[in-house]
DNA sequence: CTAAACGATTTA
DNA sequence: TAAATCGTTTAG
């Protein structure tokens, strides 16, 4: 950038490290944190530099290719800064750029300006980088065009990606993970990888001179995660994935944070771990100190032989237990039990529990309900045997051929009616039969069941219940319409309709149809309907039985747990009520 | 949060 | 210009 100030009086040591007060590192030539603001690395000595100290905007960065410091370009005067290809005149024009960039600017990848390279995920020194043939068989070259994937992932062979400085997620899940699958090496890839983690790691905190490791920039790759592998290795001296190592899984791995303005807040993360895992070690020195301790104690009193904890038992424990018999180890737990019932339940006692009062207005609630349901059952039970009286008298009455009959039966209309089921066009006069009929042939080529044969006790003809050997069910259609299994009695010549008359709908006359059961089209089926009508609702009631029982069921189960021993054990009651109790320590106020 | 998808850019 | 593959966005 040839509008740059000279920033090489104004940053003698160029030192990084340097941090302020608040231990935050020092950058470019003002010698200031990073503040939240664009910055651009030196691609030689990989120092950062405000944009607006070096008079460096956003959108003239996205220009550059490779940027060199005025010192670094001082020192080597062969580097010179490069500008990408086609936007060589972007920073020319830089509106334009920001016209016809399709990023917004806030997205703009502001720490790496210039570094933004194609082989900033190659190191080419490993032996993924120096390989040149896909592999053809993992995810990334099944995806490719030439092995005839839709071209979707759009990324290099697994067996290709960087050991170095490949995105965690294409490396560490697939490179580590899935090259494991075709390639012995790769442990030692990750090995080398790790350790390459660590020398930037070190060249970076020590720079001891100006000498900066090329890499250095990508170490911005790197976060906590990356490194603490190496750090379990280092720490522990191969414990890896042992027992205690409670800090985490022997490996991690969590994407980077997106490119930008990471780099002290990672620091600063980094620190508060380190503060927390100081903290923690000294918590679990303290503990395996005090393991020691009580190790201690216990050999004194006879190495591995150790006396049974059951009440004033003086037998030697059996191995691997704290008890000479189970016995004992039930005695002991007996004891506890009868050291803290007492007191948890004189606390239960103590407060009234809103749970069980709803739970017994509940309960009172369901047995009204239960109750009403039952006297719905038996009105309807009533209703079941009146229906069968009044059939059973219909029977009785004597066919009567006489005008009116003949007169309601010549009743003419050009009205045209068509079947539901079948969708002919019939005669009205006999809609009502054809309908049924046609009804009941379509209804009785299926099945209606479940494996589950109905066991209502006390109730007659509800379900028809015939099983099907094929389909292993039975049949859950109310007996009186299943034209599946059940066909309507032939109707003898002299029978009568016998259908009760009623004036109004419902009002009945106390007189019957007196025509031929086998002309009536008014009535037909008329026994079958009634007796329908009366089962649906007696197996509507028999549900809502049901339901209540559950209902019940579930309302005692919860009440019957409820401070039962284990739950007076296991819980504990609080009261929250700010007016009677204060949660506080008298020493917090 | 990860994996998949995809636009964008670079390379051949 | 197509292929390769990157970084970012989106979906789950």
């Amino acid at each position: 950038m040839d509008s740059e100030m000279s920033d090489l009086d104004q940053a003698p040591a160029m030192k990084n490290t340097v941090v302020d007060g608040e231990n935050a590192p020092l950058y470019c030539i003002c010698r200031k944190p990073d503040i939240n603001c664009f910055m651009i690395g030196c691609d030689k000595c990989n120092e950062w530099f405000h944009g607006h100290c070096i008079n460096v905007t956003e959108k003239m960065a996205k220009a550059i290719r490779e940027w060199y410091c005025h010192q670094c370009r001082e020192r080597d005067p062969s580097l010179s800064i490069r500008y990408r290809k086609k936007n060589r005149d972007k920073d020319i024009e830089p509106e334009r750029v920001e016209k016809r960039s399709s990023t917004p600017e806030y997205k703009i990848d502001k720490r790496r300006g210039s570094k933004v390279k194609r082989s900033a995920r190659m190191c080419g020194e490993c032996e993924p980088c120096t390989r040149n043939e896909d592999c053809g068989q993992c995810d990334f070259c099944k995806d490719m065009k030439k092995f005839g994937g839709p071209n979707k992932i759009r990324q290099k062979c697994r067996l290709r990606q960087c050991v170095v400085r490949a995105r965690v997620s294409v490396f560490y899940i697939g490179g580590l993970l899935g090259s494991f699958c075709f390639d012995v090496n790769s442990f030692s890839l990750f090995l080398q990888k790790m350790l390459r983690v660590r020398d930037e790691e070190f060249s970076l905190r020590e720079r001891k001179d100006n000498i900066m490791h090329r890499d250095r920039r990508y170490l911005d790759d790197y976060d906590e995660n990356d490194m603490e592998p190496y750090e379990h290795y280092k720490d522990r001296n191969a414990s890896w994935g042992s027992d205690d190592d409670e800090d985490g899984p022997l490996y991690s791995p969590v994407p980077r944070k997106k490119a930008i303005k990471v780099k002290h807040v990672k620091r600063r993360d980094k620190k508060f771990d380190k503060k927390k895992e100081s903290r923690r070690h000294k918590q679990k020195q303290k503990h395996r100190d005090r393991l020691r301790h009580s190790e201690r104690g216990d050999s004194r009193h006879g190495g591995d032989m150790q006396q049974c904890l059951g009440p004033n038992c003086i037998e030697l424990t059996r191995p691997n237990s704290k008890y000479c018999s189970e016995d004992c180890g039930m005695k002991l737990a007996a004891n506890r039990i009868y050291e803290i019932l007492p007191q948890r339940i004189q606390q239960w006692q103590q407060s009234p529990c809103v749970a069980e009062e709803q739970g017994k207005k509940q309960l009172e609630r369901i047995r009204r309900e239960q109750q009403a349901a039952r006297m719905r059952l038996a009105e309807m039970e009533r209703r079941f045997h009146e229906l069968e009286g009044i059939i059973a008298k219909a029977k009785q009455q004597v066919v009567q051929q006489d005008e009116d009959v003949n007169e309601t039966d010549s009743e003419d209309t050009d009205l045209q009616i068509f079947c539901v089921s079948c969708s002919h066009p019939i005669n009205p006069k006999v809609a009502l039969r054809h309908m049924e009929r046609c009804y009941a042939k379509y209804e009785s080529q299926t099945s209606f069941g479940s494996i589950f044969p109905t066991r209502i006790e006390g109730a007659t003809r509800l379900f028809c219940d015939v099983y099907n050997p094929q389909s292993k069910t039975y049949c859950k259609r109310l007996q009186v319409l299943c034209p599946e299994h059940s066909r309507d009695p032939k109707v003898l010549a002299d029978e009568v309709c016998g259908c009760p008359l009623v004036r109004n709908v419902f009002e009945p006359t106390g007189d019957y149809c007196r025509v031929s059961k086998r002309k009536c089209n008014k009535h037909y089926c008329w026994e079958k309907l009634r007796r329908a009508e009366v089962d649906l609702e007696r197996v509507r009631v028999w549900y809502k039985l049901d339901e209540l029982f559950e209902q019940e069921r579930n309302v005692r189960t919860a009440m019957t747990n409820r401070a039962g021993l284990l739950a007076l054990m296991l819980h504990q009651t609080i009261q929250h009520d700010p007016l009677t109790t204060d949660l506080r320590n008298n020493k917090d106020r």
